[in-house]
DNA sequence: GCCAGATTTCAAGTTTTTCTGAAATCGGCG
DNA sequence: CGCCGATTTCAGAAAAACTTGAAATCTGGC
């Protein structure tokens, strides 16, 4: 194959990560766009400037800003320098078990702490301690109880595994995931 | 306290909830309607028909109708029948396990799968296997090939919470959350 | 301190998603 | 059957989310 069409079917493949990677954006709840500057960074795994970007996937200067912003706050992306250049340049994360850790923090932060969040104001709100408390206070603070145990768990749980040495999720992941039986799946990796 | 004032300040601590976990719902990549039903229903404990849904959360029937039958997918919610009644009744599911693992199911089979599924086919498209085929390509696949790994460890993580002996979760969730030590953070729970 | 290139900001425009309401459909009952 | 209340559907309206582009701001080198 000459090296042409070689490159032309690299860039394709790429291309076709980017988009899906993107779409998987749009249902995670970040912007399409913001996904596929990752996914560009981290598919190609090199440095590249703001101008790089907004050709590559034709998006604007403000939002190739936007997005990489976003980027950095997640930790997923960094800022790099060329010696000479004056540009900023950015690179992925290229571990892809660090990455998820990113990804699983930022999520953990945004869906599941403001819920534990409100969860108490509920039920501080909700005043079933009281010696005459209705039965109907008591049973409302006791389902909000429950939530909150479950999704507090949820939130340890994520704490363990993006917390300090992160790499536990990958053991555990992989423990949990064949060890003891319990579905017809067979043992994957 | 008069009845009154206890049944007004119950109703305004549901309000809350039924707000708070709308809210989660759009940032969960669902509409904030259905995850308001859901939430009213749950919170309540009580079976409701949709007209009551409509009234009590201001939303046209169509908006109802929606979004009960996307919570009947999701299998939060079941239709119930009252006596007599002609109309159809609708309670969620009560038990905040069962919930959570019918939500995780839900969210892996949208968010984790397509993406696999796209994995595969751009592997497939990237003819890294050829003898000569240039070091860019096998980068670009090993790439994916990691990717795949991680995220294929999640949904088989996904698969043995949410199938069959669910219970699982309960479970494995609370061991890990405090167990074996690995971070610097003491035991929470 | 000033210039030039680089980045950020944000009001206005665009696209996507969600909601409404009324017409069509359903389904049990006499 | 044919009726009637209940539910579903879906085209258009409304709201929310995202993107653009140009002006404002920043930054490092001289």
């Amino acid at each position: 194959m000459p090296d042409d069409a070689q490159s032309a079917q690299l860039l394709k493949a790429q291309d076709r990560f980017i988009d899906a990677w993107g779409r998987m954006g749009s249902v995670w709840g970040i912007s399409r766009t913001m996904a596929e500057v990752h996914a560009l960074l981290f598919v190609t795994g090199e440095a590249m400037c703001m101008d790089e970007l907004m050709d590559r996937l034709r998006i604007s200067r403000g939002n190739a800003s936007m997005s990489l912003r976003a980027l950095l706050e997640w930790g997923v992306v960094s800022k790099t320098h060329k010696d000479g250049e004056r540009r900023d340049f950015y690179t992925a994360e290229q571990d892809v078990w660090a990455m998820f850790r990113a990804i699983l923090r930022e999520r953990v932060k945004r869906e599941v702490e403001p819920l534990l969040e409100s969860l108490g104001e509920v039920r501080e709100l909700n005043p079933s301690g009281g010696k005459n408390a209705p039965e109907s206070a008591r049973e409302l603070d006791q389902r909000l109880e429950e939530v909150q145990e479950v999704f507090g768990l949820v939130a340890s749980l994520g704490e363990r595994f993006t917390g300090a040495n992160g790499q536990g999720l990958k053991v555990a992941a992989k423990l949990l995931a064949k060890a003891p039986g319990g579905t017809r799946r067979k043992a994957k990796a």
